[in-house]
DNA sequence: CTCTTGATCTTCT
DNA sequence: GAAGATCAAGAGC
């Protein structure tokens, strides 16, 4: 095992910049196209482990690429619920992926949560991943996951209470846009948002 | 750097 | 029975 800094040697408050007050239900029950980007720079916690927001990619209903399209089912129930709640799926048989449900009950759309900058936890982001590379434990959908422990225990959760909190960004950033990524289908919707040069996505955006 | 492939299993057809 | 909102490792350039 390489060398780590040590660890704080007990419980102690490890100091961070202040986060916002978590954001309600209201900031998610609204089009799914105004929540996406508004995400990044967002800081999602689960259980006090997680970090910024730097990508992400909205799915809606109405467009085949969305879980939701054929209507509800056992799977996608909780995207036919009301908004600000979490939608984790099995992705490949193997890893979990976590989305924020929006819009109005009745509306099936939500939010993929692609890639953190981690800044919360780090230590335990580096176990769970057994990796030391910080820019490469959140930098895609199954890895920040594995990263804040989310799992299908987490499906149907409150993005409002805890474990799970989601605090508003304090700056403005500079938002980047372009194709989803991993579908074959609706590929033409440039429906993928990401925090402009950052090192933390999971793929980069072409400049 | 890019491209290819294997792993692994739930979901819906 | 096939596809899939992925990842990691290996080969080639």
């Amino acid at each position: 095992m390489p060398k780590q800094p040590a660890p704080p040697s007990s419980n102690a408050a490890v100091t961070f910049p202040p986060l916002r007050k978590p954001l309600g239900r209201n900031f998610f029950e609204r089009s799914v196209h105004d929540v996406a980007p508004e995400l990044i720079g967002a800081t999602l916690l689960v259980g006090g482990v997680g970090g910024v927001i730097v990508e992400v990619e909205a799915y809606h209903q109405s467009e085949p690429a969305a879980h939701s399209y054929r209507g509800p089912t056992p799977r996608t129930m909780v995207m036919f619920g009301p908004a600000g709640f979490a939608y984790v799926y099995r992705s490949y048989g193997m890893h979990w992926c976590i989305n924020f449900v929006c819009e109005p009950e009745g509306s099936a759309a939500a939010v993929l949560i692609r890639a953190l900058q981690p800044t919360h936890g780090i230590a335990m982001m580096r176990r769970r991943r057994r990796l030391e590379d910080e820019k490469a434990l959140c930098s895609g959908p199954g890895k920040l996951t594995s990263a804040l422990g989310i799992t299908n225990k987490h499906n149907g959760l409150p993005l409002t209470a805890p474990p799970i909190s989601v605090h508003a960004r304090k700056l403005e950033p500079e938002i980047a846009m372009g194709p989803r990524i991993g579908i074959t289908k609706a590929v033409e919707l440039p429906w993928r948002y990401g925090l402009k040069g950052s090192r933390f996505l999971s793929k980069a955006f072409p400049a």
